[in-house]
DNA sequence: ATTATCTATAGATCTATAGATAATGC
DNA sequence: ATTATCTATAGATCTATAGATAATGC
């Protein structure tokens, strides 16, 4: 029998290590914490997923409250930005005539288009922030990551809806962020439900119809 | 000083006080479940906000995930009967030209007025119903106690719209029960996103919007 | 010489069971 | 005589800290 070449060891640089064993540990979590919540995962069942001791989080992390923070905190930037700058562009392309199914484009599908895209790291994360998002403790850090680009949304939507009142706006973005954590939750209710006809992870399916149902509803408010 | 009258010890037969404790045992549980999820709560918490010891509980649950089912099962069946009646009332009443907005109000406004009208505990099990619906344990649970309320509905939905796909009704329920999650959630998110224009308990603002939000939403799905 | 990782362990819970005691029921 | 509640406790985690060891950095 032939020996197997012993894995190569690759020779990393400290600052590359901690890059690469960090990213693992936050991965890790966030699958974790996606299905069990905060409470739900112990320090000891992340290590183990990793492969690592489980002291070895207290040296990269202050305490499990602390990678619960990190995990959500990692991916909120590039989402938040992302959508940022799908809102500017499209204001600036609109001009004084923003549409509400334009601006909620702009928003939502630019989201599901990173889901789509990110495999499923992204799709952990994206169950991740669903599950936190209706937690009194989650809400305020989606409040401190997502305020910004959601109010950018809102007052895109206030320049496409001038005759609805601004209380109409607010609910329709509940009703909207609802949805979204919906379906970023992929629970697999849809599928159970219709009979497999729909699937929880077919986000396609869900941004062809997003926003559409979503700009409808937003105009049937002011009625 | 007066001595305090002694607490009247009323006379209670043992199938009145297991009924109490029962209650108050469940109500409890569902009160910190609907904040911190199964995993976050304790027997010992729970046995504490009651005044037990923590033992009895397990006198009358077999463990933890018995009492967290228990919970989740007690108001169920009330609020699936409530809409399975109304959904069938207004279908009665609608004949062969039943519309999307007067499904949606037998299904959304029944259950939003039995939470505004049953107070602390009713809204307690809505935040509790909220936090499990996007686990993946818990939609099981709704799998079980709420799939004949929604097919329900859903037939009516597609009597009232025979020329859209049977999957754009079930995306458009995706959408739908997103939102009222939310709603139920009551996590403060929209109140401090609307610099407190909104409120998220002030289920009758979204009483008043919600049917007629989604009803266009789904109208806008055919085109 | 510094940083990454592991060993050992304290101290605090947590769930669940066995068995005792106190109350109601007949 | 049965049911409701409590006492005592086993056994299994869990988080977090202190301090040792192994690797990279200069």
């Amino acid at each position: 029998m032939v020996k197997a070449a012993p894995a190569k060891r690759v020779r990393r640089s400290k600052a590359e290590q901690r890059a690469e064993t960090l990213e693992q540990i936050l991965d890790a979590a966030e699958y974790l914490f996606s299905l069990q919540g905060l409470h739900g995962v112990t320090l000891r069942d992340v290590a183990k997923r990793v492969g690592v001791h489980t002291t070895l989080l207290h040296y990269y992390f202050q305490d499990k409250l602390a990678l619960f923070e990190a995990v959500f905190a990692r991916r909120a930037g590039v989402t938040s930005g992302l959508r940022m700058e799908a809102l500017d562009q499209y204001a600036a392309e609109a001009g004084d005539k923003p549409t509400v199914e334009g601006a909620l484009r702009a928003f939502l599908d630019t989201d599901l288009d990173l889901y789509i895209a990110g495999g499923e790291a992204w799709m952990n994360y994206g169950a991740f922030g669903a599950r936190v998002s209706n937690t009194p403790e989650g809400a305020v850090l989606m409040d401190v990551h997502f305020d910004p680009v959601v109010l950018k949304l809102i007052s895109i939507l206030k320049r496409a809806l001038p005759d609805t009142s601004e209380e109409d706006i607010f609910w329709g973005y509940h009703f909207v962020t609802g949805s979204l954590m919906n379906t970023l939750a992929r629970s697999g209710r849809i599928d159970r439900l219709s009979g497999g006809l729909c699937r929880s992870d077919d986000f396609m399916a869900v941004k062809k119809r997003m926003a559409k149902f979503m700009a409808a509803g937003f105009l049937a408010l002011k009625d």
